[in-house]
Parts: C-alpha cells; sequence; structure tokens
DNA sequence: ATATAAAGTTAGACGAATCTAACAAAATTA
DNA sequence: TAATTTTGTTAGATTCGTCTAACTTTATAT
C-alpha cells in the first residue's frame, strides 16, 4: 500500500523528471518544501517498495512500477480537473486545489465514470496529457513560446503553471488553449513579446509568462 | 485545524449519539475500531480544542462546535452520496465507500456546486437528512419498521445502514424508497414480517432487515 | 590543486495516532 | 453488600513523517 505521503513525493519526482531529466534529493526537497534528511530516508523507504532506484549521492530515479504509480495519480488529477471544467462548469484556474486533494482518493470506478462521461479525454485543462489506465500517456512535442522568434505563428496548446493567479491573468489577456498566436516582436533585451491574437489584438506577454506557454508551430 | 482522524471521531460520535444518546468510550471504540485508551486520548485531544465535553468516566458529549463540524462532515458525505447517484448514474449501494472518502475533501466550491446542480436536496439516496452550510438538518421522525405490527402500510422512507450487500439485497427484493408497504403479518418468534409491496408481491422480511428499515406510518 | 561551497547522509528528537499491560472506577450480580 | 465483570484510565512502547545538528561527499572556483 502506497500512503498519501509516498504518493506526494512519487508525483513530484515524476514532475521533476519530466522537466530537468535527472532530479536530485535537494530538488525534490524544494518542490516538496520539505528538508533533505527526510527525502533521503522517504527514498530509501520507497526504494525498498521497489518505487524508486535510489543510491547514496546518485541522482534519483523512479522504476518502471514507480513511474506507473506515479502517472495514475497524475490520471486522477488531471481528469477531475477535466470533469470540474467540462461537467460542472468550474474555470480552468479554480480547479487546481480541488484535484490536488481528490488524486489521492481510491475509487477506481469515480475515475472510470468521469472519463467515460468525458468520452475518454487525452488531454486536460490546461492541455496536459491524461494518462491511460495502465500509466501511458501521448508524448507530446510542445515547446515554450519563449524558444520562437518574431515572425513565427504558434497555436497555444497548453500551459506549464495551473498557479490560480496566472491562470486569471490569462484570463484576462483573453488567451485560451487553442488559440492561434503570431509573434509581432521579441525583445531580446528582457525575453518579452508582442503577440497578436486572432482578433489582431495586440498584447505584451513577459518573459516569465512565455515561458509557461506551451505552443506549436503553426505552418 | 481538524484532521483527518479527529474528524472521523467527530462524525462517530456524531452518529452513535443520534442513535443511543449517550455514547461511551467504549461504544465508540468499537465503532471506529480503536482500542479504548486511545479513544480516552482523543477525547482529551478533542476536548481542547472545545469540540467534545469530557470528564472522567462520564459519558461523552459534543459540544455545538462539535456537532456542527460533524454535521458539515456528514453534509459532504451525503451531498456526495446524493451528486454520485443523481448525476452520475450509480447505485444507491455502491456509494457509501467513495463518499467516505470524499467526506474529508476541504472544497467548499465543490460541494455547493454538486448542492445547487442537484437544486439543494434535502435527503440523500439513503434517506438520510444532508445538513445544510450551518450545520442544521431536517428532524425526521421516522421509525423501524420492526416496531410495526400487521395490518399497518407504512412508507419505506430511509435505511439505518448503508452496507453495500444489504442494499444489493434490497435491490433484489425491489424495495426502494418510497415504496408503500402493507404489513401482512408479524411472526413474533424471530421479528420477521411478511409484506406486501405496491405490485401485491409479498415479501419475508427478516428481523434484522426490519431493524434497518426506516418507515413512517401511512394512514 | 587546494579551499570553499553545495549537496547529501547519519544520528537523534518530536508529535500524531496507534498499541499493550497494568491498574482503577463503576456497574452488575449473586 | 461483597464479589465479579465491565468500563475507563495511566504509563510506556511503536510507527510514520517530520525536524535540527553534525558530519561527509561531491562539485566549484580561485
Amino acid at each position: 500500500m502506497i500512503s498519501l505521503t509516498e504518493e506526494n513525493y512519487l508525483k513530484a519526482l515524476f514532475h521533476l523528471s519530466m522537466d530537468h531529466g535527472e532530479v536530485n534529493v535537494n530538488d525534490l526537497s524544494k518542490h516538496l518544501a520539505i528538508k533533505m534528511p527526510t527525502v533521503t530516508s522517504m527514498m530509501k523507504k520507497l526504494a525498498a517498495k521497489d518505487l524508486v532506484n535510489y543510491e547514496s549521492y546518485k541522482p534519483l530515479k523512479l522504476t518502471a512500477k514507480g513511474r506507473t504509480a506515479a502517472a495514475l495519480i497524475i490520471r486522477k488529477h488531471r481528469l477531475t480537473e477535466m470533469y470540474l471544467v467540462e461537467k460542472m462548469g468550474f474555470g480552468w484556474e479554480e480547479v487546481h486545489e480541488i484535484a490536488e486533494q481528490m488524486e489521492h482518493i481510491h475509487a477506481p470506478k469515480l475515475f472510470a465514470k468521469m472519463d467515460e462521461m468525458m468520452g475518454f479525454p487525452a488531454f486536460d485543462p490546461h492541455g496536459s496529457p491524461i494518462p491511460d489506465v495502465n500509466g501511458k500517456m501521448a508524448g507530446v512535442e510542445y515547446q515554450k513560446l519563449s524558444t520562437f522568434k518574431a515572425g513565427q505563428t504558434v497555436l497555444l496548446s497548453a500551459v506549464l503553471n495551473t498557479n490560480e493567479d496566472f491562470l486569471k491573468y490569462l484570463n484576462k489577456q483573453q488567451l485560451s488553449l487553442g488559440d492561434s498566436l503570431y509573434i509581432v516582436e521579441k525583445e531580446e533585451f528582457d525575453g518579452s513579446m508582442a503577440i497578436s491574437d486572432s482578433n489582431n489584438k495586440q498584447i505584451i506577454l513577459g518573459a516569465l509568462v512565455c515561458e509557461r506557454l506551451l505552443v506549436i508551430e503553426q505552418f
């Protein structure tokens, strides 16, 4: 049996290894706001359960078993987010906190029903892929908006951060997933971008925002 | 802040005081399958938080604050059960286990939305009243079927037990809340009853079942 | 290449929630 | 009412997840 606490470590490891490849004890410690010695001892515990490969002073790695377990937690999180938005009328900026709790609920039938009611969606409201019942998920080749340059047109496909204030900001700018964005100008000195949306409305996006928007180029 | 564990004690205390009036450490211990010394120490802790009135060797009592807290947990449980049945198509026998977990979720907006989507129901799928946002609930004057005698007609209004097998049994006998039942005969020696439903189909109900069905007399 | 800084580990403590063993009070029964 | 049974409490141990302090290893920088 995997405890709620252990689930949170697995999920964090999964996310960090998506983003940065290697995961250090220190990264995990910062991400979870838990001190390093605690992380070390938890890693030993998860290693004993064959969920993590742990060797002193080496980077941390999920085992196949651990990766699947993590993906199934994330599946519950993302299915919940999608259900709350699609079936209950919540805004995409409101659902993260609720899903954070729902992801620990053990009720396969509940999540299967949500999935079915929504027609087995592949992505959540933030554009992140929803793992299937076996923990497999669609590979996506999104890139950060910040990697593109003036003159390119991109499709807003996902957000890297589900922070409520950030999402409210996007709402205010009337930016939604699926929007086509033309990059008018890129300021190299501060990384900000001037983009124009499908209604030719021009918006200035700061560097931080450009780092958090995931897009695919539209040719 | 009330921990998940504390919530379970409050809920148990609430239920037991509904059923039996006085609640002893021993009752609570049996109900929760937790040893008496553990219960005693938790009672002291809850007393320190002004959720329980505790005095050595005296029966346990929830304070007003504790009663409200318990009612709000039960509200979440029952709203969830009703939502799962009404909006997601679950059977009344499937929802208890899920609600048992959902009741600990802190997400006022989620439960408010469920409530609104269902049109603010007063009762859950098992006929139990749903406390309002202030923890107040409709007083009900149901009685156990076992307290009636042959010749009386009653309205099946609620069940005292949400055990999955019990509810499946009722499904099999085609008994549902709202059914009108005529008591054909009562066997005094074993407490069983012969009842006939609205289609004049006759069913024999054992004493245990008669103890678990709540009805109101129909004149 | 050595000194310093950063990252990681070990050891020991602590609070929460649980337990068992031993004892005390209250209730029941003979 | 005295003996016995049931109920309740105290004391001390255990596990889980956390911490701080001290030490070690690895990485970085002069």
